[in-house]
DNA sequence: TCAAAACCTAGTAAAACGGTAGGTATTATG
DNA sequence: CATAATACCTACCGTTTTACTAGGTTTTGA
């Protein structure tokens, strides 16, 4: 029940990124320098997060990432998703469950699961963003 | 960012218990079949329940387990935090933390944690017993 | 032409997960 | 008293996931 690197690293970068408002591109070294991450593990976050639209990059000398997205539009959970696989604590419906199982699971997992939902999916990255500006 | 089988079998187990309102105990044998679990992984299991309260047991013939407590006592964070760990999505603050990293760490997990632990805490386990007693 | 940057693929050590095996201790019952 | 049913305990183990690293290729500004 932890958030892997991946997801944390990820969250990071685009916090970071959201917080350098250079024309410049910001390479992912000086991400990884400020983050305290290793850059070859750090591409790979990149590359999703690019795939996913939230990050543009420009290659080449004086390259880089830019933001895709304003951080207010960037919902929490979608980042989850994408990052983690899911924000759910259980798998979904697997085959071979008994009706008994089938029972608890919808009330207690898809109660939980709901709410856990419904509370990333409300926060948007902004949030986040301006916390962390008003303390640097 | 899933509940180990620990945290299910768990939750199902006393769920289960709580619901076999007999006089005489209720065998783990029997649990592991209703549930579908290998009888010596459940042991494991009851044996952190019963060391934490949940549960008390009856040696011999005849012998099982029996609730110790009430399920509306039961509060669902404080189950997952015996057989998760915790539920926190991050591990709590780290040594070699950055001002940076501490920074969004405050502003980010901490406030997940936060609203996540609040959601739990909130939860007793009888809210699943009664959904699960109503749709037997 | 060079070097700085993004981009890509395969491999890998360590940890966590999800168990199983094979016992011991206790005690109700015939 | 013997037996069997039950809880209880410890060590081990195969698989999967995690968290990387190594070592490249490609693109492009200066």
């Amino acid at each position: 029940m932890k958030i892997s690197t991946r997801g944390r690293y990820g969250l990071r970068m685009l916090i970071d990124l959201s917080c350098q408002q250079s024309d410049t591109p910001v390479t992912l070294a000086s991400i990884a320098q400020r983050q305290d991450v290793s850059v070859s593990y750090l591409e790979r976050i990149a590359s999703d997060l690019k795939r996913a639209g939230y990050i543009y990059s420009i290659k080449g000398p004086q390259g880089g990432y830019h933001m895709a997205k304003d951080s207010k539009d960037i919902v929490v959970g979608d980042l989850l998703r994408l990052l983690e696989g899911d924000v759910r604590l259980t798998d979904n419906h697997v085959t071979h469950e008994n009706p008994l199982q089938e029972c608890i699971r919808e009330s207690v997992y898809d109660v939980l699961n709901e709410k856990i939902e419904h509370l990333v999916d409300s926060i948007t990255l902004d949030t986040f963003v301006n916390e962390y500006k008003s303390n640097i």
